[in-house]
RNA sequence: GGCUGGGUAGCUCAGGUGGUUAGAGCGAGGGUCUCAUAAUCCCUAGGUCCGCGGUUCGAGUCCGCGCCCAGCCA
């Protein structure tokens, strides 16, 4: 029977279109479950979309949509862009979907049957802008920011799931079986989180309702509460696993989502699968362990130099920009370029130069010469070799050597290790060739044995390529394939059976193309154009100054004769027939005055109310267009620019001398 | 602030348990070949291995201090 493997992403949020982190991770899983299947592995792969939850259901209202109809909007987007990309998952789950929810539902009454789960108050801060809890640390910052009067503090009825009554077990899972978070720097954070300096006491219960949001599942029994979100999101795995694939054995995470899967999700895989006997104090039942998933992956995160990517800097890859180059090209990069749990800085020019080194001017122009050679010397009829001598032999051994490596890093889902290796073999070949000099063989009539056999060697490294690079470039290895004469689906080949030295069966096809190079200079003056474009209008260059001379200098006592004043603005409307006058009811404090401004070019009245300005209290009253101003507000601009009105801090109330 | 991991050639990075001249890929410079996608192959990097101090016959590799960067701290 063979090996069953039970491989999963996290479930995407649908509030963002499909961006270069929701490819990476699915290519890393995809790449993985073909890898997995041609070791003869039985694979079940899963991935889909997390849709409940208050910023769906604001960002429909906002629409005025349903939040299901949104979320039916957003998923085809996901869905087409891993058809896109060639990922072959097994299925796709939503939570959405009515097997999901009757799995939540079902599994939260067994937990409250059974004590995991209970009912209490929630007491926590809440931001009012924000419309959700704080934590402590979020709190201080807001206090810092002086965002305090945001802050409230809260009560709600929440059900609760019994978290800590699992820290020993947790500890136990993270000793013992260390490959339960990968990479270890990762599990150490948890191990940290979990029991700070080795002490317990340490997680608190998990308020796992909500009765403020309507868009989720909803507690049965209890239906003013809705399930929140990780009993809710983590459960997808388990509501969408296939029969006789439990438990999974690679979980994907990026690593800001690694403290839910790592702690929370075993904690209720070990509250699902407790029985009576078993002791929380004492140690984890090996049985349990078993139904726990085996590895938690953290992987990093794409970086723009040092930065993270975020939609509010704008250096956001988008998998568009990429795939215009090739989806293995994609595949293949994200690939060979990421070590799997570290982060990789993103540049576009360091994605084309890895593409046109590796893809085109090695992989891609090494089938190209075998392959054009075989047709020239051989009419594409690979020849089965004579004799071998010392450098057939080495080549041959290293080919062998470079098999079972990547295999072996590949398996360990060393993917960076397992390609830079096997490039390494690659360029060994074209220093073979040089070393053999088949054209010139193809010359001398003595020779047609040994050019027999180098043409042969290439042919058969070749075709082990193809089938090793399969689960990375799909569609390059069948293109390959086919060029070599082989029949049926590459995929289909099985590492294990591999047989380097099997005959070929049928005459190989002019070699076409896998890669063509890239034009960097090309391309990256169109994405600068592209930037340019895209980017915020530039601020308009500033106009020079236009502004009078310094006038005549007064002493002191001229200029305190001039009465300033903080003032609120009560009303403002526009004066009728004027284009700049605004008429105002100002508060200075001791008294309410009209006041006319002609600032209409910079300010609409309705902006006006409830500002603070600057006022010239002590001015002669005049009247404008037949109204009398009695006093003027302080602006600033030059002859061009329209008037910015100075402000006095929000704290100076109005009366307040200026001066 | 606490804990963890880092700072090595222009760029991206390798360098278990200390040992003769510190490595790879890319880029750049020079040369070669012609089967091939202006590709391949060969040669060329003299880099205070963040700094200072220490242990040692000997340290990028261990210890201490300092500087800088990243991650985790519901």
């Amino acid at each position: 029977m063979s090996e069953r493997c039970y491989i999963t992403t996290p479930i995407y949020y649908v509030n963002d279109r499909p961006h270069i982190g929701h490819t990476y991770t699915t290519v890393l899983a995809d790449v993985m479950a073909r890898h997995r299947r041609m070791m003869g592995e039985e694979v079940y792969f899963l991935t889909g979309t997390d849709e409940h939850g208050q910023k769906i259901e604001k960002a429909a209202a906002a629409r005025g949509i349903t939040p299901k109809a949104l979320a039916d909007e957003v998923v085809p987007n996901f869905e087409t862009m891993w058809k896109r990309m060639e990922i072959t998952n097994d299925h796709f789950v939503r939570t959405t979907h009515a097997a999901h929810k009757a799995v939540v539902q079902a599994k939260f009454l067994e937990l409250l049957a059974s004590g995991d789960i209970f009912k209490a108050t929630y007491k926590g801060l809440y931001s009012v802008s924000d419309e959700a809890y704080v934590t402590e640390t979020q709190a201080k910052e807001m206090q810092a920011q002086g965002l305090a009067h945001q802050l409230v503090e809260l009560e709600e009825e929440s059900y609760f799931f019994r978290l800590s009554a699992y820290e020993n077990w947790l500890i136990q899972l993270y000793e013992k079986y260390p490959e339960f978070v990968q990479p270890e720097f990762r599990l150490n954070e948890v191990k940290q989180f979990v029991a700070p300096g080795g002490a317990l006491g340490n997680l608190q219960d998990l308020s796992i309702s909500r009765t403020s949001i309507t868009w989720g599942i909803p507690v049965p029994g209890d239906e003013k509460h809705v399930v929140y979100v990780w009993f809710d999101a983590l459960l997808n795995y388990l509501s969408a696993c296939r029969e006789g694939f439990w438990p999974p054995t690679f979980q994907l995470v990026g690593k800001d989502i690694l403290r839910f899967h790592a702690i929370y999700w075993p904690a209720f895989l070990m509250a699902m699968h407790r029985q009576d006997g078993d002791d929380l104090q004492g140690e984890l039942p090996a049985r349990i362990r078993e139904l726990l998933p085996r590895t938690i992956l953290a992987h990093g995160w794409w970086l723009m130099g040092e930065d993270k990517m975020s939609k509010s800097k704008g250096n956001v890859v988008r998998p568009d920009q990429l795939l215009k180059f090739g989806n293995d090209a994609v595949r293949f990069f994200f690939m060979r370029e990421m070590t799997v749990g570290l982060d990789r800085s993103f540049s576009f020019e360091g994605f084309m130069d890895r593409l046109n080194a590796d893809l085109a001017n090695g992989l891609g122009n090494l089938a190209s010469r075998t392959l054009s050679m075989l047709i020239r010397y051989r009419e594409g009829r690979v020849p089965v070799p004579a004799t071998l001598d010392a450098m057939d032999l080495e080549i041959l051994e290293t080919g062998r050597l470079a098999a079972s490596a990547y295999l072996e890093k590949a398996a360990a889902n060393d993917f960076h290790g397992a390609l830079e290796g096997l490039w390494t073999y690659l360029r060994q070949l074209d220093g073979y060739i040089v070393k053999a000099e088949p054209w010139k063989l193809a010359k001398d009539e003595g020779a047609q044995a040994k050019l027999d056999t180098v043409l042969c060697l290439l042919y058969r490294a070749l075709r082990a390529t193809a089938v090793l690079l399969a689960p990375v470039m799909p569609a390059m290895a069948q293109t390959l394939w086919k060029g070599l004469g082989q029949s049926g689906a590459v995929a289909d080949q099985r590492f294990a059976g591999l047989d380097y030295d099997a005959p070929a069966p049928g005459p190989v096809a002019a070699p076409e193309p896998l890669f063509q190079r890239i034009d960097k200079e090309t391309v990256m003056t169109e994405l600068d154009a592209a930037s340019a474009a895209a980017a915020p209008a530039a601020p308009a260059a500033e106009l020079p100054l236009d502004v009078p001379p310094l006038r005549e200098v007064v002493d002191y006592d001229t200029f305190a004769k001039t009465d300033l004043r903080v003032g609120l603005v009560l009303t403002a409307e526009a004066v009728p027939k004027s284009k700049k006058l605004i008429k105002m009811t100002v508060d200075i404090g001791f008294e309410t005055r009209t006041i006319l401004g002609g600032i209409a070019t910079g300010y609409t009245p309705e902006e006006l109310v409830g500002r603070k300005v600057v006022v010239v209290a002590n001015l002669a009253p005049r009247a404008l267009m037949g109204i009398e101003s009695h006093g003027m507000l302080l602006a600033a601009s030059d002859n061009n620019s329209k008037p910015y009105l100075v402000a006095p801090p929000a704290d100076a109330r109005p009366g307040f001398i200026v001066k």
